[in-house]
Parts: structure tokens; C-alpha cells; sequence
RNA sequence: GCCUCGGUGGCGGAAUUGGUAGACGCGCACGACUCAAAAUCGUGUUCCGAAAGGGGUGAGGGUUCGAUUCCCUCCCGAGGCACCA
């Protein structure tokens, strides 16, 4: 037998080796060609890794070690997450200061990290909690300050009980619960920091577009920021005030025959307070007040029910006048309006929306069409071919004598008059059409084109023409509305990067001065949220006394610390650069680094992402970096369920440490078992059963020599030259399982027919990022350097094609069969092994042949009569 | 409700993108070695059938010589959005 894997002793004695003699060190702006491989960095809580955490680092650390095989210079580099909630309610509840928490954990999570053999340059760790590091964090901040893109308001906003902090609407469930704590979430009025990620909304959404990332997350990223184009129209109120409203539909504004405010709006604060500027007052005010406070108290979550009945108060005494046709309309409040969202105000049309249809029906306000639907000539003459059951006017078709386009006319206006009985279906599709969703429902499926009527001089028009006609008679505005809310900036929280900006009675809010970063956390004695809204931080006094940067007379430094995503939007860069105490990042180094090539990692769909991106685009456009996306590719990371397939969690006791799994089998077990599981991007439960055969492969690799003889045969070199260029492949686009799959085939190959020395090192080589210790102890013996600074294999296309092949053998589309050819026989040569080829034979003499079909290499098919 | 992915043996999954469905691995069965067990090696393993043969990639239709792959209708699962005008 050959000698045992131990594979305690290799993959220790490796790891010391390659510290030694740093064989991983990354080189600035080498000639190479880069790469930069970079893992979404760990936030390092104090549970540890399990066995899923690592899947995404294996990957990045194969890729990475392909790239530097094949030629280039790469960046792969590490760090930590370390500012945060978690960190920070971990601290309190252990009664440690939060920097030895951090401190502790990331001890730990090296650990964890190192023994799974990594090729981290850890030259470059950087960590968001370290003052060197968010210097630039805050850095960052005063430039988005000095251009006007942070702000202080005022605006109520997400107030968790639980974490005692205000958080972005980023931070909420689906739900409406805290991420964090599952609290239910309150608004709550306060002053807070805020950044305007609204106005790169629309370069955000175009940009997608140029990235390699998955669909969903694109997706993903489109609906949250879910932009709608539509007009602004000014409708004046009989109160003398001017109300803006917003709609997709411009080309219904005749149908509009009610209006509709958000109870937050302004104008209804003032009709309250009976403040109008023509004295033409509210004649029912403690209902409306009533109604408005009902809805301010009302729960976030018990809003957005839309199952619910629509509620709403009538404006009495006050009416608005639609622009369109100068008819006096009602005005109502009602908590279907939205304050966040376009204008706080919309006309209501409800022949063609379905919420106004609902909400007119119960309060009994007139609904009034103004779209007629039209039938294309062409789908008139499918359906009279069809005679479609549920329409069927036959009776009306004179068959010898059919006139289409009379045909047409008596249809159309038979599906119209089912509108007319049927408002309910118009007003849904009219919802939808409206939406920004573009693929539509169609409940009046047979109606294809609508026009405008009752809409005077537009009557006949298209609505795309039409709106835009009304617009300009009515004097609105086209613009586009977003779903997207700027970006709530601060926390009320200890462990974060203080906000670099100081309160002075003179001169507002003044940024510290560049040369005075970074602004440290203060230690503090007690860390823990004051409770009243305020940060701990507003308790230190001598920290928050200072003087104003401007006038030099006293001020206050701001308290309010940064969110958890602050550190998160660009460390990235600093790995380019992270020793850099002049600027953010080097000029020449980021202009030979960036963008990063792949990204990789799970979760954050939008909220990482979308601030890191917005971030990035802010520092193209002061000049800090040169491209316009930090990510050019994103590959998604499935997780790894516990074997009960739960989570694996504390909670349910089923978590697997990697500690004990590299004890058992190996940090080369572990790797190849986790890129073998399945696709990258599935959620695959953990199999300890499924370890096993990754063990076995290793033990087999390692017994390899045994089968190395002087001369292969053919077979074994095809399939060498096959492997190496499956695994390339696969490599380069993540598909980690199926390379794992084809090395094993290799191994059935080489163990059966014998390989050479040369293709026994080939193969090592193969397998060495993804096994990179014991391949490094196999080619210990070659007397070489170290296999990972060695070029990766190139096949060769001529020694990856096969002799012979076997083909399938159809006879009138059916298997019967196979036959042995070379790939470049002809048809007629196949025809002739086939005809000596007895039971196949047989099926076909006797018949004539009417057809072949031959594809070389594939299939043969013989069509008989 | 809308959007984006998915649905293949006992299990994880593969299939050159329209060309022999089930590669590779796990599990299982049988055999060899062993006093025995484990480990290892060998053989087999989609379903029905003794076999010949037939069925089969969520369901039903269609296009094609040929469909897991393309088209239509529907069912189920995961994720994102959602009273967004």
C-alpha cells in the first residue's frame, strides 16, 4: 500500500511554509495583467464560522490561485466588518468594551480562516474599526457634505425600541419589523443625517446594465430603487392653494373625477388650522383631524395591508378644479395616498385604476371611461376563424359575404358595451398599464388598442399621444418618481464612526477639517443607548465640547455615529492601498486595480450593494476613482444548510464547525467536498456521508504513483488534455462541481489504463487550487518550487479529440442501438458499420430507406417508409 | 398581484445549449480479501418486466427526423417588490 494521507502534518507544516516565504505577496502595478478577486468581507461575530461560511472564500481562493497560475498578478485580499450593532450588542451582553470583542473575534476568525489554506495576502487585512481605516470613511462623508449630498432633516423616520437607534428603510423587513431585532418599527420625527442617494437613482438603474452580475440581483436592485415615469399636474383648490399631484397616466386626466391627498400632506396640516388663502374653510375639521391622527398612530405594517377596505374622508366645503375640463371635483384624504411617495397627491381616476375604483364605489363618486378599446384587423380575423366559443358572433357573419372590417366594427363595440357592464376589469387594467411593470394582464383579453373618448379635442388619439398632448394644454410636467428613499445616515448608537462635523451657533454644521481626521470614538464608560434618543456619545462632555472649525468660538461635535453599511461602501479600495496615510487610494494603484474583477458573496442584494455603488459613483465623479462600477462581476454564493436542512444555528444545535471537519478529513477535504456539493449559487445541505467521497478522491490522488508506467495509452492522454480544459473552463466561470467531477473521471482513467510521470504531474497541477496541500507535498518530489508559483496546464485541442466514439443509432426517431466510429467518419461509412452490425441490420433490410440524418460524432437516424 | 430563478433516480446533481437522459459522487445490493468487522478492491444500481419490450426529466398540448433543452397553457417551490398613483 502507499503511504497514508496524514493530512494533520502536510497541511500544517504548508501553511508555516507559505508564510515563510510569503509566496502569496501581491505586487502594485506589476506588468502582469490583473485580477482582483475579492470576497465580501466577514462581519466577525462572536459565534464563529461554521462549515458554511467558508464556501464563498474557497471559491475566490481556487480562482484566484487558476489566475495566478495562468500569468496574472492578483489581489485577493481579506478584512473585517467590525463596526456595528451585533458587535456592539454582543459587548454589552458580555460586559467587554466592543474594540476587545472585535478584537477577540477576529483573533478567531483568522484562525478559523488560516487553517483552511488560504492564499490571502495578509499584508493588506484591513479592518472598518481601526482609525487609520475610517479616517477615509469620514473622509468620504465631508465630501459628500461639502456637495450638498448629506444633510440634516427633520422628517419623521424607522425608530427601532429594540436597538434604540433610527435606521434606513433599507434596515426593515418586508414586514416592516427591524432586521436586526424584529421589533415593529415606529416613526418617529428627529433630527437625523441624511445622504442623497436619490440622485443617482437613474444612473444606478442605467449602469446595471454594463455588469456581469445574476439576473435576480439586478433585479432585485431595479425594484428597490422602482422608478416610474409619469407627469406632475397642478390642480388648483377652491381654497386658492395649488395642488401638484403625480400620474403615469396622463392621458386619463378626464376621467379624473376625484382628487386625492396623503392625510400627512401640508395643505391638509393647514386646512386644519383653518389657515387658506381665500378664507374658503374646512367645513368638517374634527372629522378630517380625526381621520389624520388615526392614521399617524397607525402601525407602519397595518398601512400597507391592502387587503383591508379603503378608508378616507371627505374635504367638505373644499373642491378642486380639473385642469383638463374646468369640472369641480371632490377632494378627499385617504391613507391609500402615500406622503413618501411622488408628490403626497394624486388625481384619482376611477374607470382606469383599480384602487380608485374600489374607493369610489364606496364612497359613490362618479367613474367615468374615457378609453376605448379597438380590435387590430388582424386579431377581428382570428377570432372569426376561431369562432371563439365565449364570443361567438357567427350569427352576425354572412359566410359566403364576410366583411372583415363590418365584422370588426359590430365586435368592438359588443366587447366595449361588456366594459361598460364590467368597470371593475378596466380599472385593473388600467392599473397595470400604468405600472411600471411592463408585461401586462389583460382582463379584457380580446380588446388589443385603446383611444381616448370623452376626453373633447383628444377623443381618437393613442394615450401615448395624448398625454403628452394634455400635459402641455394643462401645463404639467413629465418626470420620473422613485421608490428608492435617501439613505438615513446616522444611528444613535456607540460603536461606529463618529460623524466629522461640528455645531456651531454661528455657522450651522461645519465639517471638521481634513487634516484633523480622523475624529476617534471616545472611550466612554458606558456604552449602552442613553435611552432618550440621543447617543452615549452626547454624554461625554469634554469630547462633545469643542470649538467651531470656522469662527473658533465653542461647539458641539455632532454625536450621532454612522450605520453598519458606512465602512462596508468602499473598503475595497483600500485593499489596492491600505498602508496609504496621503489619500484614500493612490492614483496609480487604483487605476491598476480597478474595477474589482469578481465579487462574491450571498445575501446583500440590495443593500451593500446598492450603497457601495452609489458611493462609488460619487467618488468617479470628485475624481477619486476611474471607473464608473466598483463590481464588474458578481457571483451569487448559495448557502449551506445544516444536514436537518435548517440554518445552521445555536439555536437548533446543528452547527458544524470547520475546525472539526479540517480535524477529521482536512482543509483539502473540506474544500473539494464544498465545490463538489453542487452549483455555486444552490443552497445545498450539509452531507457528512457526502465528505467521504471527497475524502476518498484525496486518498486516491495520493496513491496515484502506483500507476505511473512509461508509455500511456491513447485514452489516458485525451482525457488528460479533455480535464485540463473542462477544468479551465470551469474555473473561469464558477462551476466548481462539474471541474471537481471531471478531475475524478481522469482518476477512473489513469487508476485503469496507467499514466506517465508527465501527466501524473499534469494532473497534480490540475487539482493543486483546489487541493493546494497535499499537491504541494506530491510535488515536493520534482525537487521544484512551490506547485502554486508553477504555470497552470494548457491542453491541446488535436490530444483532446477522440479516435473512436460511439454514436447512438435511430431508426425512425427511436434508440435501437450504437456503433463504434471514428468522429470524422462519413455518412456512408456509418451506414456501412451499422449494415454490418447484425440485430441492427435486420431492423432495416426489408424497408426502404426514406431519409438519413447523421450528425457527425452524435447520432445517426434512419427515417423508414 | 407583478418581477426573477427553479422543478431530472433513494439523495446532491450532469447533459457539449436541439442529438445515446441520469456523467461524477453519496447511498444501497452482491462478490473478493478477513476468524470476523472496518477499511480497500470488483460488479451492479431510472421505473415496470423473468425476458423481449415499454414508460420516463412537475402536468397537458405544440414545433421537429429527434425536445430536459424551443413555443403555448397550467401546477408547485425559492427569492425580490408591493395601496408606489
Amino acid at each position: 500500500m502507499h503511504k497514508r494521507f496524514e493530512h494533520q502534518e502536510i497541511e500544517t507544516k504548508w501553511q508555516q511554509q507559505w508564510r515563510t516565504d510569503d509566496i502569496y505577496k501581491t505586487t502594485d502595478n506589476s506588468e502582469k495583467p490583473k485580477a482582483f478577486v475579492l470576497d465580501m468581507f466577514p462581519y466577525p461575530s462572536g459565534e464563529g464560522l461554521h462549515v458554511g461560511h467558508p464556501k464563498g472564500y474557497i471559491a475566490t481562493d481556487i480562482y484566484s490561485r487558476y489566475k495566478r497560475m495562468t500569468g496574472y498578478e492578483v489581489l485577493h485580499p481579506m478584512g473585517w466588518d467590525a463596526f456595528g450593532l451585533p458587535a456592539e450588542n454582543y459587548a454589552i451582553k458580555n460586559k467587554v468594551h466592543p474594540r476587545v470583542a472585535v478584537e477577540k473575534n477576529v483573533a478567531r476568525f483568522k484562525e478559523q480562516l488560516e487553517v483552511l489554506g488560504f492564499d490571502y495576502d495578509w499584508n493588506r487585512e484591513i479592518n472598518t474599526t481601526d482609525p487609520a481605516y475610517y479616517k477615509w470613511t469620514q473622509w468620504i462623508f465631508i465630501q459628500l457634505f461639502k456637495k450638498g449630498l448629506a444633510y440634516e432633516s427633520y422628517e419623521p423616520i424607522n425608530w427601532c425600541p429594540g436597538c434604540q437607534t433610527g435606521l434606513a428603510n433599507e434596515d426593515l423587513e418586508a414586514d416592516g419589523t427591524c432586521e436586526r431585532c424584529n421589533s415593529v418599527v415606529e416613526k418617529k420625527p428627529m433630527r437625523q443625517w441624511v445622504l442623497k442617494i436619490r440622485e443617482y437613482a437613474d444612473r444606478m438603474l442605467a449602469d446595471l446594465d454594463t455588469l456581469e452580475w445574476p439576473e435576480h440581483i439586478k433585479e432585485a436592485q431595479r425594484n428597490w430603487i422602482g422608478r416610474s415615469e409619469g407627469a406632475e399636474i397642478d390642480f388648483k383648490l377652491s381654497t386658492g392653494d395649488t395642488v401638484t399631484v403625480f400620474t403615469t397616466r396622463p392621458d386619463t386626466l378626464f376621467g379624473a373625477t376625484y382628487m386625492v391627498l396623503a392625510p400627512e400632506h401640508p395643505i391638509v396640516t393647514e386646512l386644519i388650522r383653518g389657515q387658506t388663502p381665500n378664507g374658503v374653510n374646512l367645513q368638517n375639521r374634527g372629522e378630517v383631524e380625526e381621520y389624520a391622527k388615526e392614521v399617524a398612530n397607525k402601525k407602519e405594517m397595518d398601512r400597507l395591508d391592502d387587503t383591508k377596505e379603503k378608508t378616507g374622508v371627505k374635504l367638505e366645503g373644499v373642491t378642486a378644479t380639473n385642469p383638463a375640463n374646468g369640472e369641480e371635483i371632490p377632494v378627499y384624504i385617504a391613507d391609500y395616498v402615500l406622503a413618501g411617495y411622488g408628490t403626497g397627491a394624486i388625481m384619482a381616476v376611477p374607470a382606469h385604476d383599480e384602487r380608485d375604483f374600489e374607493f369610489a364605489k364606496k364612497f359613490k363618486i362618479e367613474i367615468k371611461r374615457v378609453l376605448h378599446g379597438t380590435l387590430s384587423e388582424s386579431s377581428a380575423y382570428e377570432l372569426a376563424n376561431q369562432r371563439n366559443e365565449e364570443f361567438d358572433y357567427s350569427a352576425e357573419v354572412d359566410d359566403k359575404n364576410f366583411n372583415l372590417t363590418k365584422y370588426r366594427t359590430s365586435l368592438e363595440k359588443t366587447l366595449n358595451d361588456k366594459w361598460d357592464e364590467d368597470l371593475e376589469s378596466g380599472a385593473i387594467l388600467g392599473r397595470v398599464l400604468g405600472g411600471s411593470n411592463n408585461k401586462t394582464i389583460n382582463p379584457l383579453p380580446l380588446l388589443d388598442n385603446f383611444i381616448l373618448k370623452n376626453s373633447n379635442e383628444f377623443d381618437g388619439m393613442s394615450p401615448k399621444e395624448a398625454g403628452k398632448a394634455i400635459i402641455e394644454k394643462v401645463g404639467g410636467r413629465m418626470t420620473a418618481t422613485y421608490k428608492i428613499k435617501d439613505w438615513v445616515f446616522s444611528r444613535q448608537r456607540y460603536w461606529g464612526e463618529p460623524i466629522p462635523i461640528v455645531h456651531c451657533e454661528q455657522c450651522g454644521a461645519v465639517p471638521v477639517p481634513e487634516e484633523q481626521l480622523p475624529v476617534t470614538l471616545p472611550e466612554v464608560e458606558n456604552y449602552e443607548p442613553a435611552g432618550d434618543g440621543q447617543s452615549p456619545l452626547s454624554t461625554i462632555e469634554e469630547w462633545v465640547n469643542t470649538t467651531c472649525p470656522k469662527c473658533s468660538r465653542a461647539g458641539r461635535r455632532e454625536t450621532n455615529t454612522m450605520p453598519q453599511w458606512a465602512g462596508s461602501s468602499w473598503y475595497y479600495l483600500r485593499y489596492m492601498d491600505p498602508k496609504n496615510s496621503e489619500t484614500l487610494v493612490s492614483k496609480e494603484n487604483e487605476k491598476y486595480w480597478a474595477p474589482v474583477d469578481v465579487y462574491v458573496g450571498g445575501d446583500h442584494a440590495v443593500r451593500h450593494l446598492i450603497y457601495a455603488r452609489f458611493w462609488h459613483k460619487f467618488l468617479y465623479d470628485i475624481g477619486v476613482v476611474s471607473t464608473i462600477e466598483p463590481f464588474q462581476r458578481l457571483e451569487f454564493l448559495g448557502f449551506i444548510l445544516a444536514e436537518d436542512g435548517r440554518k445552521m444555528s445555536k439555536r437548533w444545535g446543528n452547527v458544524i464547525n470547520p475546525d472539526d471537519i479540517v480535524k477529521l478529513v482536512g482543509a483539502d477535504t473540506m474544500r473539494i467536498y464544498e465545490m463538489f456539493m453542487g452549483p455555486f449559487e444552490n443552497t445545498i445541505a450539509w452531507s457528512q456521508d457526502g465528505l467521504v467521497g471527497a475524502r476518498r478522491f484525496l486518498e486516491r490522488v495520493n496513491g496515484l504513483t502506483e500507476h505511473i508506467t512509461d508509455t500511456e495509452p491513447k485514452e489516458t492522454t485525451v482525457q488528460l488534455h479533455k480535464t485540463i480544459k473542462k477544468v479551465s473552463e470551469d474555473i473561469e466561470g464558477f462551476k466548481f462541481n462539474t471541474a471537481v467531477s471531471a478531475m475524478m473521471i481522469f482518476l477512473n482513467q489513469a487508476e485503469k489504463g496507467g499514466l506517465t510521470k508527465e501527466s501524473y504531474l499534469t494532473f497534480i497541477k490540475l487539482i493543486a487550487p483546489f487541493a493546494p496541500h497535499i499537491t504541494e507535498e506530491l510535488w515536493l518530489e520534482t525537487g521544484g518550487s512551490s506547485i502554486h508559483l508553477t504555470n497552470f496546464p494548457v491542453y491541446s485541442e488535436a490530444l483532446a479529440k477522440d479516435e473512436l466514439v460511439t454514436i447512438g443509432v435511430q431508426i425512425n426517431g427511436k434508440m435501437r442501438g450504437e456503433i463504434t466510429i471514428s468522429p470524422e467518419a462519413t455518412e456512408e461509412e456509418a451506414v456501412e458499420t451499422i449494415m454490418k452490425n447484425g440485430s441492427l441490420a435486420d431492423k432495416i433490410t426489408d424497408h426502404n430507406i426514406k431519409k438519413i440524418i447523421y450528425v457527425n460524432g452524435r447520432i445517426i437516424n434512419i427515417i423508414l417508409t
